[in-house]
Order: C-alpha cells, then sequence, then structure tokens
DNA sequence: TATTAAACGATAATTATTCTCCTTTGTCAA
DNA sequence: TTGACAAAGGAGAATAATTATCGTTTAATA
C-alpha cells in the first residue's frame, strides 16, 4: 500500500499481532509484508511465488493459513467478495445485488432503488469501463437472528 | 425471473438456442428452466439438485458444461464476478475496484473518484447493509491491445 | 534456560471444476 | 421418414484451489 515507511507498516502489524495474541514468526512478517508490496491485489499462489524467495522451506499451506488468520483478525481484507461456486442467474436485466457476508445469499437491488453509480474521473489509462456491478454487502435477516440467538445463549 | 409467462421464457430460450445453433436437447431444457425459476442466484451444485429431480440421470459434468455454454451465448449472468481464486490485498481503507473481465487485473478506484452511493428505498427485510463494493467492470489496456492485435491480424 | 502452546512443513483429503472417451441424440438433407 | 453425422450426454479420471492432519519446530514467557 504505501511504498513508503515500510517499517512503520511493520510496526504496525507486529502491535496488531500482539493485541490479538498472534506469534511474530518469520513466515508471518515476511507475508504480510509481501502481500502488503504488492499493488495487484493477488492470489495466495501470487503471495506464496514472492514469498519462497525469501524463505524457500516455506508451505503453501503456510501461506494459506495465516491469510486466513490475517482475515480473521482484520489484518487483511478479500478483494474477491464470492470467491467460493459460481453463481449464476437467467435475469439478464441491469441490476445490482445484496449479499449476506455469512451465508452468501443473494438478492436483487433494483437500479432505480439506487442513487446512479457515476465516476468523477476518467478510469485508469486505457481502461474501457463496461458496467458497473454494485453489492449491498451485510447481514441478513436469518442470520442476524441466528447470531442474536447464538449471542442471547451465551450470556 | 418472470413468475407468469414460463411458456414465453421458454420460447425465446429455444429460438435463441437455434439463432446460436445450439442443439435444442431435454437437458438443455429442464437446467434453463430450473434456474430460471429459482430466485436465489444458485450454484451449479443446486441447480443440478433441482434437475435430477425431473432427468434423474443427468450428470453434473452436463450441468456444468451447459452452463458454460449458456454464459458464452450470454443466455446466462455469472453473478459472481470474481469465483476463481481469493484475492487479498493490506489496504484497509475504504475503496472500490476497476476490474478486467479478460484477466482478472484489479486496480484501486478512490471513493473520491466516485459519485457516492446511497439506497433510495429500504433493503429488503431484516438485512442490515454495512458496506458497498462497487466494481467497475471491464477490459484494461493490455487486454484491449491484445483484442486488437488478434482482430488485426484476421483480416 | 526450560516449558509449552502455537505455528510450521509435508502430505493427504476435500471441493469445485474441467477433461477424456465412448455412447446417444438432435439436426438436416435426401 | 430415415440415415448420416456432428453435437451433446454420461461416467469417471484429472486438475486446481483449499483445507485438514499430524509429527516437528519455534516463539513466548516464566
Ligand atoms: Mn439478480
Ligand atoms: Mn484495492
Ligand atoms: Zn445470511
Ligand atoms: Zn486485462
Amino acid at each position: 500500500m504505501e511504498p513508503r515507511e515500510p517499517d512503520r507498516r511493520m510496526e504496525l502489524f507486529r502491535q496488531k499481532c500482539r493485541e490479538k495474541g498472534l506469534a511474530l514468526t518469520h513466515q508471518r512478517q515476511v507475508i504480510y509484508e509481501a502481500l502488503s508490496q504488492m499493488e495487484h491485489h493477488p492470489s495466495p499462489e501470487a503471495i506464496y511465488e514472492v514469498v519462497r524467495k525469501q524463505i524457500p522451506s516455506i508451505s503453501l499451506g503456510t501461506v494459506y493459513k495465516n491469510l486466513k488468520t490475517f482475515l480473521d483478525t482484520g489484518l487483511l481484507r478479500e478483494v474477491s467478495v464470492h470467491h467460493g461456486t459460481i453463481r449464476l442467474e437467467a435475469n439478464m436485466s441491469p441490476h445490482h445485488h445484496f449479499v449476506c457476508t455469512q451465508c452468501k445469499a443473494i438478492m436483487d437491488l433494483e437500479p432505480e432503488d439506487l442513487e446512479p453509480v457515476k465516476l468523477k474521473r476518467k478510469p485508469p489509462k486505457g481502461f474501457r469501463v463496461q458496467r458497473f456491478s454494485v453489492e449491498a454487502l451485510g447481514i441478513c435477516a436469518a442470520c442476524l437472528a441466528k447470531s442474536e440467538r447464538a449471542r442471547r445463549s451465551k450470556s
């Protein structure tokens, strides 16, 4: 992300790990630093290829495990909101979606229910925008009720 | 999609198949009809489970093959834009993305470069929206150049 | 410095998807 | 109608992405 100040970024990372009770392993630091220097929103494999140059013995499993841990503790963000199985629809009219991040339920969001999406500036050099996809991410009624119930039974 | 007029919908489907030179098999019609009656933006597995009730001998491979064919011919839409491998980033500040649908390249779209995203109406009953994800889908400069070159060498 | 839970590495297992290959079926011309 | 043939289907193997298992190593901390 910030190309300058890598030391500060890593110091924040170490602090966050301490806060969350995560052991500060060499692997974790190299994985996090590699990802934060990559501008391309990489896949685990792509991160693995970079990290391997510094720790040739690291395993792909370790990369996956730590990326998951980092996601769970809010150190990283998943760009690909639906990266699981493909989801399809026959409704070809332009529209958007509500997506429950827990159960992956998808509901329609009609374009007339949304303020028009519009760029204020030009896209990156040479990029041709064809359409916008808007997703309202959140929690559906069913999942909300479920987590309510869980919370109540604990207290 | 339209709960009424299933006959009209299927007639349009058959016409589209003829146009595109796709054989009108029983399997294809059942798959398409099943999907267009499902409101839930299903996965191939979910479609398979429904279709199996009408054609118990159908194979999952056939479902996958035809969904792909339908996507290629513009009969269906893929809701999950990035359904491949997971993509990550360390940049936790709220922002959006440009996504090349060919090579899956992802570039940042800063929120100040976009008109604010806002719902005009309430979300579906009980749904709690946490954030919006906006993706400007299109073709990146590199892929555009590549397809230009391909087109030119053909003519 | 010794203890110990957490993390690592190797590898097996799982899941989603695609491919291969042989059989069946839809299309189209006669 | 029917016959030829390419397209499509079915079974199952193969591949890709991800997760789980388990014995070994390491970071935390007393
Ligand atoms: Mn939809
Ligand atoms: Mn980004
Ligand atoms: Zn839900
Ligand atoms: Zn591209």
